[in-house]
DNA sequence: TTGCGTGCAAAGGTTTTGCATGGCA
DNA sequence: TGCCATGCAAAACCTTTGCACGCAA
């Protein structure tokens, strides 16, 4: 049987990611932001893997590099049960809870054949504050 | 002025693409799939970022790996007024029509604020074949 | 005391870059 | 002929792995 221990990067990383929620990084970053703590670089790739796996963090891809970005996924969401936006600006990510999509949601389920993965499908676009920047 | 020459490891990558529009590669797929024309891996590199900046191919993460595929971008598709579907089991890319859906982005731009780049957000999920072979 | 988690350094893999050459127009 | 595109090799980067040690339980 497995046990876990409560370490100090551990600590850490999650404290991390779940300071800054609204927002997300890439690996590095995290390494960087951590780096005070003494954690060193490959323990935070294997945490984020295994935070990552857990659930704890979510992976996004962004527009314009070739680097993933990770974001703390708030366990008080239900996020089984609702959809999601994220702002290519500013990074936000938007839980929305909306019948009319779950019901196009179904349509496209019996008229299109398609499947929908509520959980691995991020809607892109613009929050309202970045979009009125422009 | 800026001149574009006709190559052929130019042409090698483009055709490989649009004769396997269903399907998504990596980048080394593709490197190993025109390397008999004798296109180098740094060119083929080259091409793929060229090709996904003018917009003939499209860029994808895969939900599994670290790494991103690629998958021509049928033009005669009018990709800026539907939406895409793609099968996370298969990586078929569906274009979709559907005036519901539409329907919805127009809700959700105006009670949730947030404007849906419809160029930019794949929904991800099953198709008919895959989801029937479980 | 046990064995998981960690740090360091090295290895592995992917992507980018520099530079001389080749070939399209 | 001019200059863009290519190939090769090296460099740069990011990520994973091996191993010995430290530390939580």
């Amino acid at each position: 049987m497995k046990r876990e221990y409560k370490t100090g990067p551990k600590k850490a990383v999650i404290d991390f990611f779940r300071e800054n929620s609204e927002r997300h990084f890439s690996v590095l970053d995290v390494v960087d932001a951590v780096s005070q703590s003494g954690a060193g670089k490959s323990t935070v790739y294997r945490l984020i893997n295994n935070l990552l796996e857990s659930g704890v963090i979510r992976r996004f891809e962004t527009p314009d590099s070739q680097k993933f970005v990770y974001q703390y996924a708030d366990k008080s969401h239900e996020c089984e049960t609702h959809y999601h936006l994220k702002c290519v600006k500013c990074g936000r990510l938007i839980h929305m809870e909306c019948v009319h999509f779950r019901e196009v949601c179904n349509h496209i389920e019996k008229e299109h054949s398609f499947i929908i993965g509520s959980k691995q499908s991020v809607i892109f676009g613009e929050c309202v504050a970045c979009s009125s920047e422009n």
